[in-house]
DNA sequence: CTGAAAGCGCTTACAG
DNA sequence: CTGAAAGCGCTTACAG
């Protein structure tokens, strides 16, 4: 690093940043200032540990010196990546999304990836999607948080050179790709544990769709908190529901029409709990004096809601970021992914809450 | 072109489908199958007047046979483009938003670019991700839909080399970029003219934010079409809001207060109805045999409200899409930038609908 | 209308 | 631990 050129750079630092047109610093720059080549500049960057202290440290200051930002595009092509990670939303329009896209989206940027999210429910259909992103690499790693997508679309004799798939919420049922999910099951017994505390003991529950993985984890929750309880499970107590809002409408027709309503009903989705509390209030009916709800998600409008729902909490930026975390290690370790072993050992469950507010109170005539 | 070349790349290209780890088709396999050098293919592809309608043919067929995908990193590195735009959006929670988004995302991806969408709302606040963006070259172009950012934000003296920004729903006023808006004033006459017709006298409005574009041109609309029905405005109808559905369950206790309450109501954004409509149920009183409301947006919940709502349609698709297509004539024509004429002849004003639903009815006792 | 060739800004065996 | 050099897959003046 000869004096007079560092003042000679300065200089041209100086007029570059007057002109913005002129060229952003590159590689080369970076190099110049901090006296390497351009081979320890990026080491240094991407690799820290292969370069001595001092180089990485007159590398680092010659980065904020020149204000140099690494082209991804170069890297890209250099490296044979896109990119880029794709995420399979069943319903985007779907509130309980957002968030868990936000902490996909806040991961993927740190580890300067871009985002494309795509919806498994539109025309041209998931499994061209699917083909698309998975066969014609378009995406250097897939999340799916679509479970009802089937196996068959991802599997196939010729995994290698595919990206990494990791799903999120939801997942395929027998198929042994790793999952960052909730425990379910638990989360449901919360609900349910809740409402027997509060002294309910006539609970019924609107579930999702049947086939789907949520569901009939939710339910098995649903059931073993109510035999621990003692409690028997009222069949007719059960109402069928697709997660959404005008399922929860259904729902509380359902309910309505029902010669002995239970004093409390534990929804399986938020937004079912908002049309379920929305139609009884439209029929004369008061939440929580004639019965109490709980909801599933704790999606942003569960505390704005008329009254506000008491739910099983989601960490659903959490779920996002984890769920990238791990599509980034998969990524970088493409050898894990024929490892069976590691794959199953791979996935995350975490934590679900109870969150008490309005919806839920005593009975009004307890037993 | 000739015959055993063809036999022998066909060979090549059954054995490549069959391995997938093989590599994907690059533009020089398209040459040699088309019998063309690399830059007539590019040219084919990029700027297909450029070559004659014989190798353009051949060129197409070769992409066919080959399946050829163009490796968007190596292009963006030529070109000296990022590949991607990005959206700045008030509040990504917010549903309205959604279709707007899916309507850029699919115009961009048409066109090969990716979408980053960033909240302005969120911690890192705006100012520094327009700077990252703008003076950062990370991205070829904004969409804007947050009108609360500041004119300094965007203006300075080197606006040359910059992205081209194109603002959508809100805009920053006394700053002549172009937007896509929606004819707001038109929009907020279509609703109350509705109610007037209904045989409503006594109007009141739940606004949003004083200082917001949007407000200010709705409650102008509000005026103009009570005035010109010889309706008197009436002050003490007049509720503040700030669009959230929040605001609305307060603007329903406000309704309450009056002494003298109106019979019909109009809220600048369904997410205040949807809030207003809750808080009056639950207060005893039906929406509409009590009182009428119309919203505006019509965001996906509105038909699914109970009462379904009537509400002022946007065509968030098309805004987005509008949106979109703008912003790519404006990244094809760097000259048109300077241009300021061209430019305030740019933006467009998407049509509003007025879609009735069980939200608003005759009011009980006509004058 | 078409082709040969340079080059976008990185990374990474390879050699030292 | 570091550098010289090749090359990722395109595009585009330039020359014909």
């Amino acid at each position: 690093m000869k004096a007079e050129n560092r003042a000679e750079d300065l200089a041209a630092d100086q007029e570059r940043l007057l002109k913005v047109d002129a060229k952003l610093p590159r590689i080369r720059d970076v190099a110049r200032v901090a006296g390497v080549s351009t081979a320890t500049v990026s080491r240094a960057l991407s690799q820290p540990d292969l370069v001595s202290a001092e180089t990485r440290a007159a590398v680092l200051a010659a980065v904020a010196e020149t204000g140099y930002r690494m082209n991804l595009a170069a890297r890209n092509l250099r490296r044979k990546q896109t990119g880029s990670i794709v995420v399979l939303v069943p319903h985007l329009s779907n509130p309980f999304f957002s968030l868990i896209l936000s902490g996909i989206a806040k991961v993927a940027s740190e580890a300067g990836l871009n985002v494309l999210v795509a919806d498994t429910r539109e025309p041209d259909g998931a499994d061209r999607q699917i083909a698309e992103y998975l066969y014609n690499n378009r995406s250097d790693g897939l999340i799916v948080l679509d479970g009802n997508l089937t196996e068959a679309m991802f599997s196939g004799d010729d995994r290698k050179g595919r990206p990494p798939v990791m799903f999120a919420c939801e997942w395929v049922e027998d198929y042994d790709q790793p999952a960052v999910t909730v425990d379910n099951r638990h989360g449901a017994r919360l609900a349910v544990e809740h409402l027997i505390a509060l002294g309910h003991r006539h609970i019924g529950h609107v579930a999702g769709p049947s086939d789907n993985v949520l569901t009939r984890q939710r339910a098995g929750g649903f059931r073993d908190a109510l035999a621990e309880a003692g409690l028997p499970t009222v069949e007719h107590w059960f109402i069928q529901g697709d997660f959404t809002l005008r399922s929860g409408v259904a729902a509380a027709e359902r309910w309505l029409a029902l010669d002995d309503r239970p004093t409390a009903v534990f929804c399986f989705s938020d937004a079912m709990a908002c049309g379920f509390i929305s139609q009884l209030n439209r029929r004369g009916i008061r939440v929580p004096d004639d019965v109490s709800v709980v909801g599933f998600d704790d999606i942003d409008i569960a505390a704005h809601l008329i009254p506000p729902l008491t739910t099983i909490r989601q960490p659903r930026a959490l779920i996002g970021e984890t769920a990238a975390a791990l599509l980034l290690q998969l990524m970088r370790l493409p050898e894990m992914r024929e490892d069976a072993a590691a794959m199953k050992q791979m996935g995350k469950i975490l934590p679900l809450e109870l969150v008490v507010r309005d919806s839920t109170a005593k009975p009004r005539r307890a037993p």
